[in-house]
DNA sequence: AGTTTTGTTCAAAAAAAATTGAACAAAATG
DNA sequence: CATTTTGTTCAATTTTTTTTGAACAAAACT
C-alpha cells in the first residue's frame, strides 16, 4: 500500500485504553457536550438533529474526519451521514480536505459565522423570499382585478405584506454587514 | 339576547348568493392565497401549518372572527383552532376584541412587524439563547477542569461559540431596532 | 480481471409533529 | 336548574419528516 505508515487502516484513531469493542468510537465528554449544543441549535433552524450532530462533531475535532469516522463516532446510519455531508456542504458549513495517504474524503468544519449565515440565507432563506415575491405579483395583479366590496381593504393587506417583504430583504443585508466583522 | 338585532345567529355572515351548504364558509379566491402566503411564510418559522392558515385569515379578514367561524372557514377542527389561538395569542400575533351583543370571543390579526417580530423572538428565540447560555457556562467549567492533550483546541473552539451567542445577542437588538420605525 | 474500499441513493421503517374529535368544564340562557 | 353555547384538553390518529440499511456505482487497489 504505498509509502503510508501502517498507523490508521484498523487503527481509526489511537485510542486511550478503552476495550476497542469496535464500535461507539469514544467521544470525550465535552465533545459530547458540544455536539447537543448544537443539535439545538440547528433545531431553532429547522434542520435535523443528524445535520446538527455532524456539524457538531467536526466543529469540536481537532483533525478532519472521514465518512466512516462520523458514522462509528455517532453511531448513526451511513446514509444519514453521507446526506448530512452533502446537505452541509452546500450550505457552505464543511469543507473537503486532502488527507495524503489516505484515500478517503476528510472533512472539517467552516467556524467563521458570516460564512455560515450567509450559506444559510443563501440557500435555505432566499429561495423563500424569492417564491413570495412571485406569489405577492400574482396577488396584486389578482388584487387589481377584484371588485369586491373588500377590495379596498385586501389592497391594503397585500401593500402591506409588500412593506414586509421589502423590509426582510433589507435585513438580510444589514445583518450580513453586521456579520461581516472579523471571524 | 338583549337589544341585538336578529343578524348573527343562523347566519354566521350573510353569503352572497351561494348554496348554504352548511360547510365551507365561502372564502374569495385573495383571500385563499394571502393565506397560502402565509402558510408557506409560517413554515420557514418552524411553525405548524394551521397556525399560518389561522393567522393568514384574520389578517386577510376585514372584521374579527370568532372560533367557530375560523373552523368553518378554514375547514380544519375546533381543536387545532383552539391551540393555534393560544399560541398566537401569546406570541402577541392575534389579539381578541370584543364584539357586542355577541358572547364568543372574536380576534384579529396584530399587523405591526415590530411587534410580530418582537414576539417571536421573546416566545421562540431567547428561550433557546438562554438555554444555550446556561449550556456553555457549563461547557466552560468542564473546559477548565480538563487536561487531554486536546484541552486548548476545545477552549478555543467554545469561545468560539460564546463569541456566536454574543453576536446573535446584539443581531436581535439591531435588528428591533430596525423594525422599530413606522408600523 | 477480480476484490476491496468508499460513497450515494432510495424504498421501507421509525420517529416526531400536527391534527382530529370526543369528553369535559365553564358560563350564559331561558 | 336544565339546556345550550363556547371553548379547552388530551388521547388517538394521521401526516410529515427523518433515519436506516441494503443495493448499487465508481474508483483504487492487488
Amino acid at each position: 500500500m504505498s509509502s503510508s505508515p501502517q498507523a490508521s487502516i484498523h487503527d481509526p484513531e489511537r485510542l486511550s485504553q478503552e476495550s476497542m469493542d469496535s464500535k461507539s468510537d469514544k467521544l470525550e465528554p465535552i465533545q459530547r457536550e458540544v455536539i447537543a449544543l448544537f443539535v439545538n441549535g440547528v433545531r431553532v433552524l429547522g434542520l435535523p438533529k443528524s445535520v446538527g450532530e455532524i456539524y457538531g462533531l467536526l466543529f469540536i475535532s481537532p483533525e478532519p474526519l472521514a465518512l466512516d469516522v462520523i458514522v462509528s463516532r455517532l453511531e448513526i446510519s451511513k446514509g444519514s451521514v453521507s446526506q448530512g455531508l452533502r446537505f452541509l456542504r452546500n450550505l457552505g458549513a464543511v469543507k473537503p480536505v486532502y488527507v495524503s495517504g489516505d484515500r478517503r474524503d476528510h472533512f472539517t468544519a467552516v467556524a467563521e459565522l458570516k460564512k455560515l449565515a450567509n450559506g444559510f440565507i443563501r440557500g435555505e432563506l432566499n429561495p423563500n423570499l424569492e417564491s413570495a415575491t412571485i406569489r405577492l405579483d400574482e396577488l396584486k395583479s389578482m388584487a387589481r382585478n377584484d371588485d369586491s366590496p373588500n377590495s379596498d381593504f385586501f389592497k391594503e393587506r397585500i401593500r402591506r405584506i409588500g412593506n414586509w417583504r421589502r423590509r426582510g430583504g433589507i435585513l438580510l443585508k444589514i445583518v450580513n454587514r453586521f456579520l461581516g466583522r472579523t471571524t
